[in-house]
DNA sequence: ATCGATTTGTCCGTATGTATT
DNA sequence: AAATACATACGGACAAATCGA
């Protein structure tokens, strides 16, 4: 129970409460929480105060929220998972042949100006027109990387028409559009997840992730695809390979 | 000004507004921002969504708060360093090119018997011996990456004799063992430094860092160097770009 | 397929406490 | 001592998402 006179903010004493309980099994992975109104109730404390506690223990990591359903105990990721980052991988593809299960989801689909920053690295002039697909990848159903992707609007008419069936954006430029896609260039950050995106991948906001921004072009030297990547720090680990030949991986292999 | 029209919620915008204001300096480090009061009035917001704003970009690190005095912006690198990692670049060529002084400092250099994983990083039997040299690496006076570098002693025979004058590893395969190295593979990771790469970073333990695992080769397919750098998460993002030459489609095909 | 109940998300208002200047 | 600024707590209101009847 929460005590009042202690003056140890109410808030830090149901975050105390909460953690013990996970702690001690008494609520376990996935399972659902009392809902904020109930939290309050019990407790004798404003929703709002609840709203406190529950919120820094999702950016621990300890619980997630799902508006409209709940707050859960999260539950813990798996194997670390390489990711062999090329000039012309796919995400399903790369997944698929590491033995995993791929998974996609759209976010958020929709036009809007480009801000500065997107124009500018998608060589655009202010003021005009992209699209911004924010899709999060899962592998075996748990969440991988969150990327937001702007992709310019005049050489991609009606890109949203595309998106039912949606598995790949490579697939969708091959076949609607005959661009055969190629990353131009990537870069690797270390950071922090900001809060959405903690939450989206159900990691706590105090995990590093690492932030990969890549540029695609197509084979006439467009760019069509300016993508900022958040990776789950603790799962994923990228790579990338040089060659000088045709040959790849071989190179390793066949040291002598 | 906050849009209250849009559906972008008003603690979201005023983050990119603040966000904004650091990035292009009208914020400077550890300058006081407005009060939480003033900005509520400036914008029309009440000071609970101001807080809101505050309280994530705190989260973030880009503004710290102090109770009775104010909100500051914290004191972060912010031109942080893009670092271009191609498969022949050298620390201090690239820091150079980059305007930047570079500098470096050999913290560790013995022969020791293969650990099991560099062993197999580098394709050697059980028992083999490899040069461990932990070297620091400076861009204008401070540390920016750390790294640990196994070398098989087998194919650069005496190499500790040739450290007096250190400046490049690279300088060293070239002149002593007529050796051209080039990198083979980079993988990149998110998280946090261990202890005495935080000393020696001078980071606290709880900022990300950026591990980068590389392998290099030299002309003649031998493996020669196997690294891990942990670079300085805050001030570094790392680039790899891709040429025509590296496409072909060659790595995909040949997966198995 | 619709509607209503539940649950979280956002926003504003008010009050009081605590730390600093 | 007074003014300022952040910290905590409670209240009301509405929006958005989810789920089940």
């Amino acid at each position: 129970m929460i005590d009042k006179e202690n003056g140890i903010p109410y808030y830090r004493q149901l975050m105390q409460i909460i953690e013990h309980q996970v702690a001690s099994g008494g609520l376990r992975e996935g399972q659902q929480l009392p809902s904020i109104l109930e939290f309050g109730s019990t407790y004798r404390i404003n929703r709002h105060t609840v709203r406190q506690a529950v919120d820094e223990l999702c950016r621990q990591g300890l619980l997630f929220k799902v508006r409209g359903r709940g707050t859960f105990v999260a539950n813990h990721p798996l194997n670390l998972l390489e990711y062999k980052l090329t000039a012309r991988n796919r995400f399903h593809q790369t997944i698929a042949q590491a033995g995993k299960m791929p998974g996609s989801k759209i976010l958020q689909a929709m036009e809007l100006i480009a801000p500065e920053e997107v124009a500018t690295a998608l060589n655009l002039a202010p003021g005009e027109k992209v699209y911004l697909l924010e899709i999060l990848r899962l592998v075996n159903d748990q969440p991988f990387l969150l990327s937001t992707n702007y992709l310019p609007a005049k050489h991609l008419p009606g890109f949203m028409n595309h998106l039912c069936h949606f598995s790949s954006l490579f697939a969708i430029y091959e076949q609607h559009y005959g661009i055969s896609p190629q990353r131009v260039k990537a870069t690797f950050r270390a950071t922090f997840p900001r809060q959405p995106e903690a939450v989206t991948l159900k990691i706590p906001a105090n995990m590093p992730v690492l932030k990969v921004e890549s540029l695609l072009k197509s084979q006439d030297d467009i760019l069509i695809q300016y993508t900022i990547s958040c990776y789950h720090g603790d799962l994923s680990k990228i790579s990338v390979e040089w060659q000088e030949s045709d040959d790849a991986g071989g190179v390793i292999r066949q040291e002598r």
